[in-house]
RNA sequence: GCGGGCGUAACUCAGUGGUAGAGUGACAGCCUUCCAAGCUGUACGUCGAGGGUUCGAAUCCCUUCGCCCGCUCCA
């Protein structure tokens, strides 16, 4: 997310949330038990519009990739799918790194007024201890040691361990008698300590290096000879004295443990399954899916480098807060491309795809200022990647900042690196186009390990940006709420409306519908509705974002045509009756 | 997870301890008319849920669930 140009009029998230309500577009999760964090369903507009939606990111992204345009290597862009599962080898994902990755511990700060909630691992702190004590607590250290202090301790380990297992009672006494052990230890000279939030320990010492402190908290440190003992996370076990002060607040002490929050949806394999040996994960992404059936995508199909597999599919991520409203669910889509290529070529294709799909999120409908294509600098890249380009949306509930639509990440070989690694599988590729040319004429080959691009796409979030681009009050007009939704995406295609319910204008509607139905029943809904007032009758259709509806009237009977209103501007005109279909055919693409 | 706000019909909301309401929408009929027109009628409620106080709770108290905003995370 990011923040920069002033926002646009807003527009108001909760006319908006109820309109997708009372049209049918989405509809709260489990709705009826009061709802369930996280999970929103679609009705019928919103079912169809979302597969509008993937149906364009399909034929552009699979069947006609890029619009037929050529890549940099010339040639004309291919790409196959592939669909996966949402349950894969747990070992997938410690392999992909997303078991490790998304379990960050979480720490709060307890102090009213701050309540601060930060990721453990990004707290430093730095321990200050008084030099004399110091000295003086490790030649006492080693002179417990050097006095048997250890041995006598082994000797406990070396006699209860001794060929049998601990039972309850046993441990409770070894463990008393460690702790009276560990009392005669020489004890931890005081400390003192600061904090602060950094992203790499080099990070943090600069910090600490160039942190104002109190002058009494200075004068301390002068006088008593601190020295900087260590510097450590807060996450990583150690001998915390629950003293860390909170890096936000300062309060000592005011810092709860550690708490992993793991984003990753766990479930059980088989009827009978327990949680040990059975677990298993569902999918945060659908990228790994390619990733896993990569080489038999190229054992079985004619594919050679460069060449694109694409996914779409559901994903899970147990969100810390899911909140505005359908943008960060637990359960959500994705379509996502891995495009491979040679390592030399791959900063081209990045450049190709990231610019591609910023424009192909204009051509259905997000047009305006609030799309903007966002490179990553460099500290917000993963470690993996060399370059990622944001493609965010302005959404009410983010402006003036964005919200990521999609991501383009150049992702390298880290994924074929780490299942090669992980599987034992050899994944690399050989490129019979490459290497020096034989005397035979033919090329010698090369063996690499492709490089990747990822252009990620969220459906869900796809929809819900067009439905608030899409959304428009105009006072105006006498319906003032619309849905400006682009023809190729909107759920109802065209409106039939005999204007009176009588006079044979029912039966050249039908003869129209049918028409129509034949022609464009695939890409969605044809309505016909001959109730009620005529303007009643094109509100309904603007609230539920309807492009064109047709009118058949007196005219109609006579001179053979019809009135075509324009939802977005409310304008009508007259075409021929044996025209609409064609007129149709070119405005929906 | 913490703090703040909210929860009454499909939607917008009124109702502060005494029989659950209005407007809009939906549906049916009439009217026949190019922009939520008019008339008539119909259906629609676990007052978010559970518990407590009370003769009596939408209303007061407790708990819980959901939504919105902030801290935080991401496609």
């Amino acid at each position: 997310m990011t923040t920069d140009t002033p926002a646009a009029a807003p527009k108001s998230m909760d006319a908006i949330m109820a309109l997708c309500k009372r049209r049918g577009f989405i509809f709260q999760a489990s709705d009826i038990y009061g709802g369930i964090n996280g999970f929103w369903d679609y009705g019928p507009l919103g079912a169809q519009m979302k597969k509008n939606l993937r149906e364009a990111w399909w034929q552009d992204m699979i069947l006609n990739p890029a619009w037929g345009r050529k890549g940099p290597n010339g040639e004309r862009v291919k790409c196959v799918p592939v669909e996966t599962r949402i349950i894969q080898h747990p070992k997938v994902w410690e392999a992909s790194g997303h078991v490790g990755g998304f379990n960050d511990p979480m720490t709060m700060c307890k102090t009213d007024g701050c309540k601060k909630l930060m990721r453990s691992d990004h707290i430093w702190v730095a321990r200050l201890v008084k030099e004399a004590d110091w000295r003086s607590y490790a030649g006492r250290q080693a002179q417990w040691e050097a006095s048997g202090g250890r041995e006598w301790r082994r000797a406990f380990f070396g006699l209860l361990f001794q060929g049998k297992r601990l039972s309850e009672e046993e441990r409770r006494d070894l463990n008393l008698i460690m702790s009276i052990s560990a009392s005669e230890r020489p004890s931890y000279p005081a400390d003192f300590k600061v904090s602060t939030i950094a992203g790499s320990r080099e990070e943090a010492i600069a910090i600490f290096e160039a942190m104002e402190l109190p002058a009494k908290v200075r004068k301390m440190i002068e006088k008593d000879q601190y020295m900087l003992e260590r510097v450590y996370r807060f996450a990583d076990p150690i001998e915390d004295d629950g003293k860390t002060p909170c890096p936000s607040c300062g309060t000592a002490g005011s810092m709860t443990e550690p708490k992993a929050f793991n984003l990753m949806f766990p479930t059980i394999i088989g009827a009978t399954g327990d949680w040990e040996s059975n677990k298993a994960y569902l999918r945060p992404e659908t990228a790994q899916g390619v990733f896993l059936q990569f080489k038999n995508v190229v054992d079985s199909t004619r594919v050679r480098i460069p060449f694109g597999i694409g996914n779409t599919g559901t994903s899970f991520r147990n969100e810390v807060t899911p909140r505005n409203f359908t943008f960060r669910s637990r359960e959500f889509e994705q379509a996502e491309l891995e495009f491979f290529c040679h390592p030399s070529e791959s900063f081209e294709w990045y450049k190709f795809w990231r610019d591609f799909r910023m424009q192909w999120w204009q051509s259905i409908g997000l047009a305006g200022e609030n799309l903007i294509l966002r490179e990553h600098d460099k500290d917000e890249l993963s470690h993996y990647s060399v370059g990622t380009s944001d493609v965010e949306y302005r959404f009410p509930f983010t402006a003036p900042g964005y919200g990521e639509l999609e991501g383009i990440a150049h992702r390298g070989d880290y994924d074929l690196t780490q299942h090669q690694k992980h599987s034992g599988t050899k994944l690399d590729y050989f490129d019979t186009t490459r290497g020096e040319t034989l005397p035979n004429g033919s090329k010698k080959g090369e063996r690499y390990m492709p490089h990747c691009i990822e252009p990620a796409a969220g459906l869900d979030r796809g929809v819900l940006a067009l439905l608030c681009e899409a959304y428009t009050v105009d006072a105006s007009r006498p319906s003032p709420e619309l849905l400006k939704l682009h023809p190729r995406i909107a759920p109802i295609k065209a409106a039939i409306f005999p204007l009176m319910d009588k006079d044979g204008m029912p039966e050249v509607a039908e003869k129209l519908y049918d028409e129509l139905f034949a022609k464009f029943g695939k890409t969605g809904f044809i309505e016909m509705d001959a109730k009620q007032s005529i303007g009643k009758r094109y509100a309904r259709m603007d609230e539920a974002g309807c492009p064109y509806c047709f009118t058949i009237d007196q005219e109609t009977l006579t001179a053979q045509t019809v009135t075509v209103r324009d939802r977005d501007t409310g304008k009508q005109d007259r075409i021929a009756l044996d025209k609409v279909a064609a007129f149709l055919g070119e405005k929906l693409g």
